[in-house]
DNA sequence: ACTTGGCACTCGGGAACACAGAGTGCCAGG
DNA sequence: CCTGGCACTCTGTGTTCCCGAGTGCCAAGT
């Protein structure tokens, strides 16, 4: 059904339409590639691989354009990662080197994947799931607020005013962070809730009523954003390519947390590059765009993921070499920090 | 030159074709605006007013359509800044309200201005300049890195991992860390580098390098971005108008935090609102765009700039309103805290 | 002096139309 | 199974034409 021959002609298409963006016919492939046949053959091939849904065209007689069936056959079978030149491996270290810390990195990240691509980039803050609490500070900001600030050793901070009911008395607040200290030091997020359930009954009494405000606040932060931030750069990118349709949604869809958030996390496999093409992806409006996503993480946690979004027709072998590269380049940054 | 009945026409034409987007005539102006006067008297009106510079007619035979110096009269002398429906200042405070630190804030800031005005919303950070020192920490991260810890009494965070050549020692660390919060607490941004300048001097020698590498960090983040940081949201509005060109070039100057601070920047009035039309811009990118600036900060000192961009043709009014209104919300957010 | 109705003029945008070119499907021959 | 040839079918483009909205100007009216 699918011989080599015909699998070297959707590759072509593939690769003439990401570069010209027209539709490509029989005689211009048989011409630019030496495929060794003539262009009635190729026309052969090309009715067959419609049938199977490889490709499709726009109006009757038009050329072919690669369907998301072809381009997803492309990706799996028919390209291979093309590795970054040695000089961009050195700008992206560089680049990435220079940061001071976490937003810092996350920012210089996304902007490096978005230059590097020149598409959309997306990265999600690395997840505190499998952090260790470095530190608790909890500092008096007035006599009725103080503010609680935790410290992970990914170098992630997490701050929270707290409105202390009963007003702030310095000695309970550095006993209470003594004991927070202690009981948390190096300890998972995971386990926090865990550990501090029974902290109020071994306090004293009159120390309960803040203790539980500020765990109940502790808590709070622990669930509400832990890895839920996600940025991006590069939208400038898409108003280059001709999204006749849909570029609006497309970006409504890039401010919308929650859908950033499905669109990285519903990858299977971390450690490998995961391509969601088209219409496999589960958002309406980004049915036209396609999603390279990487795994980054120090060592064998992968802390969270981060990506590319580019129209459907995007250079895959290229973009996924820098995807991954730079997902590789992060992860040795944060594991050296 | 200008009576009264051509400024009338001239804010029918900017009211018309704002709501409209198409260049408007003499006749449709008679008839929807009850100016009381033939469609020939306006259009001789319009013919001066041409001559003035205020309006142009993109063809001969076309409508009017205002120039950036007309929209300029319009916004000085011919519109006054609309108030939001109850309804939305209601919703403007219970959105703002739920706010839990001041990245919070300001996420919540932009997107609701974006949101509200239906263009996109730009949100600089409160400036650290006018704030204070309310605690200085120092966490030891591992045996050569430590982080160190700025919160100041505006609510804002500023964290460094340090190298540290020596190895650290917990003790020391510790003084250290009591030395400097004596030494800066509640003391100006502004006044730190003079208050650490003999620091060193004044410790033990055995101190001094440990010192020395802490307070060059602190330094260096004091500059590095007291106020640099700009977010935006509702960059999907831009799709909605129609910025047959350009629309590239103004999410690109988005992206730019160097565009955004001058776009911010470069307003003398704090107090009022400031409106930068169209080629008054700074940046070529945005010469058919225009800004809308309001400072917010509590009490007297303003501490940033918060922001719409949209094109020339827009509702001033309406946008300025909800300019100013956000502005003073957020004000009085960033008092309470 | 200003306003008004009338009138000729101008141009942009849409409809109708023709045409060239690219591409296809199919068929018969190698 | 490949190949060259051929008839067919489209889209996109260029041309022409015409309608209508809108203007500028002028002469008459208040």
């Amino acid at each position: 059904m699918v011989d080599d021959r015909k699998l070297a002609v959707l590759r072509a298409i593939v690769e003439d339409y990401v570069s010209t963006n027209e539709p490509v016919g029989s005689k211009s492939l048989a011409e630019r590639h030496n495929l060794g046949v003539s262009p009635a053959t190729i026309r052969n091939d090309m009715a067959v691989l419609e049938e199977q849904g490889y490709i499709a065209q726009p109006h009757t007689s038009a050329g072919r354009v690669p369907t998301d069936k072809g381009y997803r056959l492309f990706v799996d079978r028919l390209s291979q990662v093309k590795p970054l030149s040695s000089a961009e491996k050195r700008a992206i270290e560089t680049f990435l080197a220079g940061a001071v810390d976490i937003d810092d990195v996350v920012m210089r990240t996304v902007r490096l994947l978005a230059q590097l691509t020149r598409q959309v980039a997306v990265v999600q803050y690395p997840t505190m799931t499998h952090s260790k609490v470095r530190h608790v500070e909890l500092v008096p900001l007035s006599e009725r607020r103080l503010m609680f600030v935790l410290i992970t050793n990914t170098g992630r901070v997490e701050q929270r005013v707290v409105e202390v009911p009963d007003g702030v008395d310095e000695n309970r607040v550095a006993h209470l962070r003594a004991v927070l200290n202690a009981c948390l030091d190096d300890c998972g997020l995971a386990k926090v809730p865990d550990m501090v359930a029974d902290l109020p009954e071994r306090l004293p009494a009159e120390d309960r009523p803040l203790a539980a405000t500020i765990l109940s606040v502790l808590l709070e932060s622990l669930v509400d954003r832990h890895d839920e931030k996600i940025v991006f750069a590069g939208a400038a990118n898409l108003a280059g390519a001709d999204f006749a349709v849909g570029l609006r949604d497309v970006l409504e869809a890039l401010e919308e947390q929650v859908v950033l958030m499905r669109l990285l996390g519903e990858t299977s496999d971390l450690s490998a590059l995961t391509v969601r093409i088209g219409s496999e992806n589960p958002y309406t409006g980004l049915q036209c765009t396609s999603i390279v996503v990487a795994g980054y993480g120090s060592g064998d946690k992968q802390l969270a993921r981060l990506g590319v979004l580019g129209p459907t027709r995007m250079d895959y072998p290229v973009t996924m070499g820098a995807v991954r590269a730079v997902a590789r380049y992060v992860s040795q940054i944060l594991a050296a920090s």
